[in-house]
DNA sequence: TAAGCTTTGACACGCCATAA
DNA sequence: TTATGGCGTGTCAAAGCTTA
């Protein structure tokens, strides 16, 4: 997609998100859709928003649950054109990238790098009304993720992930995507990587994936970062020994610059 | 008086700081 | 590293209040 389209996507994002809006008749729920969501600035609790509209935060999840009620079914009947617009977009980019994917991916692959969080909340707004979407709420385990409904709820994607997790760690190294794939039953690659994108447990190096704590796949601090590119030119190496290396370079730098001093 | 609106109180869960 | 307690947040069931 061009830089051009992807800037359009962003707007017609912004608009649809608005028209879908529009579709809610009080002011006072609007409100509360938009901050809940944050879908033009931050998100806000129930308490931040029950206060300023001086009701109580159960009142305003109770207002919340019935207004998303009222729209999803609004979206199924077609009455809200802007969502199935959105959905169409967030459906095709996931069908090309294996059916599911991080909000914050996805985001990237319709508007561009650096999408905002207005962008990446609105996107999860559609996918939460779109009977075609399902939403896969973050915590600490699971980044917020969307994927195509037919292929499962959010409850069948988690327990997705949680095997490809479970099937690394077992596995005990680092693992390339297709071996990865070939050890699980999906229907391609892409969608492991798109499963696995979704773990806060796991990480990727050149699409050679790991638990998140392997410094071989997510390089922390200066040793593990020589030892990957070691690694990659073939000259594999303990990490005691790169210790040793770093410790000599750094007393040969000090004796090197103390005669500056 | 029934239905809808709102509050209340209790509980669960996760996060974070702190101590051991 | 692990256990603990406080805090913020979300959720539920039940009860009180308002309105037509």
């Amino acid at each position: 997609m061009s830089d051009t389209a992807k800037s359009d996507t962003a707007a017609t994002l912004k608009s649809a998100v608005q028209e879908i809006l529009k579709a809610i008749d009080q002011e006072r729920e609007r409100e509360i859709i938009t901050r809940r969501f944050g879908l033009f600035e931050r998100r806000e609790t129930l308490e931040q928003i029950g206060e300023l509209l001086s009701i109580t935060r159960e009142r305003v999840r109770q207002l919340e649950k019935a207004i998303l009620i009222r729209l999803k079914i609004a979206a199924d009947e077609g009455k809200i054109p802007a969502v199935h617009e959105i959905e169409r977009l967030i459906v095709r980019d996931l069908s090309e990238n294996g059916r599911v994917g991080r909000v914050q991916d996805v985001a990237t692959r319709m508007v561009g790098n650096m999408p905002t969080i207005e962008t990446k909340a609105r996107i999860a707004f559609v996918g939460e009304l779109s009977p075609k979407l399902v939403v896969i709420n973050e915590n600490d385990n699971y980044y917020q993720g969307v994927g195509i409904a037919e292929n499962g709820d959010e409850k069948k994607i988690r327990g997705s992930v949680d095997e490809i997790v479970k099937t690394i760690k077992k596995h005990g190294e680092p693992v390339d995507i297709e071996t990865l794939h070939g050890m699980l039953n999906y229907e391609s690659p892409s969608q492991v990587r798109a499963l696995a994108s979704l773990s806060k447990g796991l990480a990727s190096l050149k699409d050679v994936w790991g638990l998140v704590k392997w410094p071989t796949v997510n390089p922390k601090n200066i040793r593990d970062k020589i030892y990957v590119i070691l690694a990659d030119n073939g000259k594999p190496m303990h990490f005691s020994e790169i210790a040793k290396f770093i410790k000599d370079r750094t007393s040969s730098a000090k004796r090197h610059y103390s005669g500056y001093s």
